[in-house]
DNA sequence: TTTCAACACGAAAACGTTTTCGGTGTATAA
DNA sequence: TTATACACCGAAAACGTTTTCGTGTTGAAA
């Protein structure tokens, strides 16, 4: 048995914290070996548990003498108390769990990180799962973790639940009393939390800058209507044609359905149209299009203008740089992180209503457009 | 007390049920509602606690009779155990820990995306911590997690932690039993499993194409000796310069320090010297080379080519594409968690030796050499 | 000397599991 | 009828905490 042995090494040492000789200058060299319990200290102590726990927590009820002699032999040994009895206790695990498509989109990377900070700053941890874009692996997820492993979720739907349509496994987390945050890809069929930018807002500025620029033929690169945030900046691009009386012309929009091959519609796209200008709903597209468009040997700015969406690595080192609607997903995680840790520790369920909150964009203006 | 009344919603049902009437397809539909456990079950039912967790695990010990009646009621109510309660009785959580110094770097985040599959598959989920390339952020992290929250860690570490040379928080964690599997920025003074790639080889064969094209001037973009991989890789450059016989000229050699406003460094390198080609530790520093390069009016890759290390988004979306040292992250993730899980559960510390893993890099021609 | 408060501490319950061990009751064999 | 076997089930310990309540000792006041 390990754990016994452990208390034999420094007899000496123990003998005299006993006789409350406290040599702190001594005692770091000696942090390191085994997990020690509450159960273990008051055996080699000859006191109750109760005791030794209330010594560590200086209660009062515990006599000067007996505390500095518990709390000197903790340190010795290095007591640390053991947060999953903590949390079965509580019932608290003091961690949240971000669900999230895919890690390597740099947007979905800051919000992470924007999450991380806040959850820190108020003693939480962040466990991250990944969907992978896929229902199942979102319902695995949840259910796996719904069951006291965490406080709460933070999420972004998978492509495929929007597809789907089923929320159940949402439904029956938050039924549980377990409160969700959704951020980004969210859906009005739950009722929840939200934190999401104004998509369709944003996508009318970006093209009215387009237009506010001379340009008439301005085509879009989105995505297929059942990814909310494409179907939102879509609804964007033609509110502000409409606004302008330019006319919508189909063949100018373009919806990419796979994520994998998507080069050559944008080949085609450009080739087959007089294009002056292009809004792309992620930078992914906007950089295939400045890439295509060299490709038929249009140079961007000067003979067509690109805006894309997401203000991520992409953008900022492509060449020539891309003019591109900022969406802060340091702030939109941190935001997230906040509504979802105020609800976990309002005085037990207020019931208060849903929030919706909106993150402001902002447009970058860089090379990639004149 | 919400618990309770939850009982009392459907009591024909569970009438029913208690005189074995399953109706599964009734079922499905009561599944919401508060988490219920082995104690309200078991009062509900008239048995023991004992009784109910047998019979849910299809113990032989009870009647075929009172396992079903159990096991229909359990889905009756959703039933689902208490992770952390099995937490604190098996000692292990299922949870591994992964710390990286910043997560919106591409590279990491395709660690963590291997780490998340590799753990997924064996049942473990994962918490991720950041250090922000912060030395206090990073103890404070591995301390408070080392404490029953999660069975392992898997970590790459941070600038500060590798300038300071302090390692004593992993040395305390490894020392209280718990694995760490050190990756990409690991040290020597650690004995723990590590994967790494050969930095010091692959920036040798990146060197020695260059010099296979034909290039004599060769620059070196890299960082402060103290981040361990800068140091490896411009050792590897060094060692191909020598083996043909090629001068080292320091002012070809660039060290960076601060990861903001290097572009002047990068400007001033190229502008102040002849140089033909340049090899960049990171794909930052490559494509900021490109950018500084065509401000000078020197055209890559005609006047001069570029070699990158990590193949991340940057170097496939630049134009040019960045021809770079391929780091496969999924790959490095993966084996980590791998090598962690294996240990985890191998037979109570088998003491085996540590293991370096090495993962094996290729050089991805594109369009920034010729 | 008796009474009472303050003090210092321990026992035990609770959080939700799993598992070992022991104890019923019934049926079978002697 | 008795002994044995077996099927079925419950009590309790264990994991590591915190907290409530109870209890014994001490000293001072009556």
């Amino acid at each position: 048995m390990k754990t016994f042995s452990l208390f034999h090494y420094f007899k000496v040492k123990i003998d005299r914290i006993k006789n409350n000789v406290y040599l702190y200058s001594e005692i770091s060299i000696y942090l390191m070996k085994r997990k020690v319990t509450l159960k273990q200290i008051a055996r080699e102590l000859d006191v109750s548990i109760s005791t030794v726990s209330k010594s560590l927590r200086n209660s009062l009820e515990i006599s000067e003498d007996t505390r500095q002699k518990v709390q000197a032999f903790a340190k010795l040994y290095n007591y640390k108390p053991n947060n999953i009895a903590l949390s079965l206790k509580n019932k608290k695990t003091k961690t949240i769990c971000i669900i999230i498509p895919e890690i390597i989109h740099h947007f979905f990377a800051t919000v992470i990180s924007g999450v991380e900070n806040v959850a820190n700053e108020n003693g939480y941890n962040v466990l991250v799962c990944l969907s992978d874009e896929s229902f199942d692996k979102e319902v695995i997820n949840m259910e796996m973790l719904a069951n006291g492993s965490i406080d709460g979720f933070i999420m972004s739907l998978s492509k495929e639940t929007q597809q789907k349509k089923d929320f159940h496994h949402i439904v029956e987390v938050i039924n549980q009393g377990m409160p969700v945050v959704m951020f980004d890809r969210v859906t009005n069929e739950i009722l929840c939390d939200k934190v999401i930018i104004d998509d369709n807002l944003a996508a009318f500025n970006a093209t009215q800058y387009l237009i506010d620029k001379g340009f008439k033929k301005i085509g879009l690169i989105s995505t297929v209507d059942y990814v909310s945030v494409g179907k939102l900046r879509t609804e964007g691009y033609i509110k502000a044609l409409k606004n302008n009386d330019l006319k919508i012309e189909e063949n100018l929009i373009l919806k990419i359905e796979d994520t994998e091959n998507f080069e050559e519609s944008i080949a085609n796209l450009l080739a087959n149209n007089e294009i002056d200008a292009v809004f792309a709903v992620n930078e992914l597209f906007a950089v295939t299009a400045i890439k295509e468009a060299n490709k038929l040997g249009k140079k961007v700015p000067e003979d067509i203008s690109i805006i894309g969406f997401t203000d991520g690595i992409i953008s900022k080192y492509s060449s020539p740089s891309i003019t591109t609607v900022s969406q802060n997903g340091v702030k939109m995680g941190g935001k997230a992180a906040k509504m979802l840790i105020e609800r976990l520790e309002a005085e037990e369920e207020d019931e208060e209503q849903y929030k919706t909150e909106v993150i402001e964009t902002e447009l970058v203006e860089r090379e990639s457009t004149k």
